[in-house]
DNA sequence: TTGTATGCGTTATCAC
DNA sequence: GTGATAACGCATACAA
């Protein structure tokens, strides 16, 4: 069924059919405007996008490329570009490049990825989407990685500090604040501070850069001894636990900067010693389900997700709209979740 | 860059072009063909699909329409999907229709989103998608809610028994007689099911099925009182976890048909009795990977999701390509997952 | 207000 | 082997 056979049906012509469909006002006569509505509906006609989209030289249809779709993060993000694009109908095409699993989890490796990521680009360009939002499966400087493009592309839950191009993620900064107001609240002030092993991640590092200024605000020294890098793992985790109690002068409150690493704390805890129930309190951040099955529940962040994936595609339509509008670059806030893992220091 | 500006630049005509970009072998001297690709590298000219595919009246697209991103088994088989499609160069338009969000987690509601889920449909047709892979958030009939299509459809983790499509989804019955018999072995004799609370839920009924023909076999009558409906949460687990201790002859084992539950479980008797670290073992269902975050860690079942979506999109490809051909109607083996929660009965 | 005709970038048919 | 040229389904400039 196409405008040509309904043309026909309504004896008009494709154009008054085209106007009709496109709801150019005043183009046409009430009258003939609901006939022709009338045949499109009796025939159950709909409009080809395919044919649209090489006369009006655009596809109304974004790429999303995602480092992996299998990571936490990645789903929730997606969910929110769709609600955007749903109301504005565009369309998404998604590519899911599994990195973790051709990489490894290690972001050195990801370099080596860098062709299979330009190839995916590639075939997104021959679909001719309108611009790309890329998603990261870590929030780090992807910028190396992405070759120059002639349609927009926003980075989501990552970023790059050399290509210029928008990004939208989440707020470290204010989070770890928020987690240190409430431990120094609780009175704790030996407070350990267990990471991700690289550098380059700048989670990590922002929130180290918090976590030392507010102790110094608090007179309270660094403790090298406190300070833990690992790999993110659950058994991690359990490794860092074991160590920091073993200390002569063990923390009373250990920040873990993930998840899977203060779950693996408490594991650690439950099993052997059980002081995590009332001695020492973890602090993990994600804000993973599972957070509230653990015994005790385990104090987390959660990510603004869906909201990073809305943003991210209003920002990137607006870029499409206009070549030559503003970027942005933006945190947005995450919220803490409270679990019975975080309590008041019992030797304060 | 289109094929007619390379074809002037090359000094051929567009028809050669095209059969260069097309490999016809036989068509194009070796001479001019090397010309021609030379050209297009240089230029760094993308064939445009959508030309292309308006042409050739079919898309090379096809449309994945999931009842929610956000639950845990959608990113896996959008991920084997993805890992199919990529092998044949097709493209995937996603479209999530936060279907649990917008109806609540109760089947019956879905039924009034019928609507949204056509309406979803016809804009995939818009785009003049070859197929559709439909992505239940839940193992359940979908027939009565998708109408008629003039293009293939397969469902995943889900199915059909009105429309005689094709869907791909897991094994319930052979993961229920593993776990059936691991526990017999264990000496276990006393046997909880805690399932869903939906006679409508196949993937519950398969497995009471199994559960009651198991114990019949060994020749252990059914107790009412082991057998719990609820609400797949994770606080029903806590509440059946103690409705099942109280009872005067409790159950030795706890075959939890979902990890939510027997996360509640877990959680319930390890902040009260704790007699799930010796008396009382627990299998879940799902095989989240929180499951080993647990302590005990958690038995479980893992899921082929990869594997759903990657037989998925095969078979939906294999329609789309031979429309007349078979529908199939498949199981996919499940994976124990062993874990603590399950020990053999001490009291055997 | 409505109709005619052109072109978007391809592929494929049919000449040469 | 190669080149004109006609579709594919639509939107729109222009004519009527």
């Amino acid at each position: 069924m196409t405008i040509n056979e309904i043309s026909k049906l309504a004896g008009v012509s494709t154009a008054t059919v085209s106007y009709v469909i496109n709801n150019k006002s005043g183009c046409v006569s009430e009258e003939v405007r609901a006939r022709v509505l009338k045949i499109i509906e009796e025939n159950g006609y709909v409009p080809n996008k395919i044919a649209r989209s090489l006369r009006e030289k655009r596809s109304k249809t974004i790429g999303v490329l995602a480092e992996d779709i299998t990571h936490f993060q990645t789903p929730g993000i997606i969910a929110g570009i769709n609600s955007y694009l749903e109301q504005i109908d565009i369309h998404m095409i998604l590519n899911n490049l599994s990195l973790t699993q051709k990489a490894g989890e290690h972001t050195g490796n990801v370099l080596q990825h860098k062709k299979e990521i330009n190839d995916a680009i590639d075939i997104l360009m021959e679909a001719r989407v309108d611009g790309i939002i890329y998603i990261g499966w870590q929030d780090r400087d992807v910028g190396n990685l992405v070759k120059p493009l002639n349609v927009p592309l926003v980075y989501a839950y990552c970023f790059s500090e050399v290509d210029g191009r928008s990004w939208i993620s989440y707020d470290n900064e204010s989070s770890m604040e928020e987690i240190l107001d409430k431990v120094f609240s609780l009175k704790h002030r030996k407070i350990a501070f267990v990471s991700g092993g690289d550098e380059l991640c700048r989670p990590a590092e922002m929130r180290f850069n918090i976590y030392q200024k507010k102790l110094a605000a608090e007179g309270i020294p660094l403790r090298r001894e406190y300070i833990k890098h690992g790999d993110w793992s659950f058994n991690a985790g359990r490794q860092f636990y074991r160590e920091l109690v073993a200390l002569e002068d063990p923390p009373t409150v250990i920040l873990s900067l993930n998840d899977h690493m203060a779950g693996g704390m408490i594991k650690e805890s439950m099993d052997t010693d059980r002081r995590i129930l009332n001695e020492i309190s973890v602090v993990g951040f994600n804000g993973f389900e599972f957070a509230s099955f653990l015994s005790p529940t385990l104090a987390t962040v959660s990510l603004p997700l869906e909201q990073i994936g809305y943003e991210a595609a209003k920002q990137l339509l607006t870029e499409i709209n206009n070549k030559n509008c503003e970027h942005k670059q933006e945190f947005l806030k995450c919220q803490f979740v409270n679990g019975s893992s975080l309590k008041i220091n019992p030797f304060a």
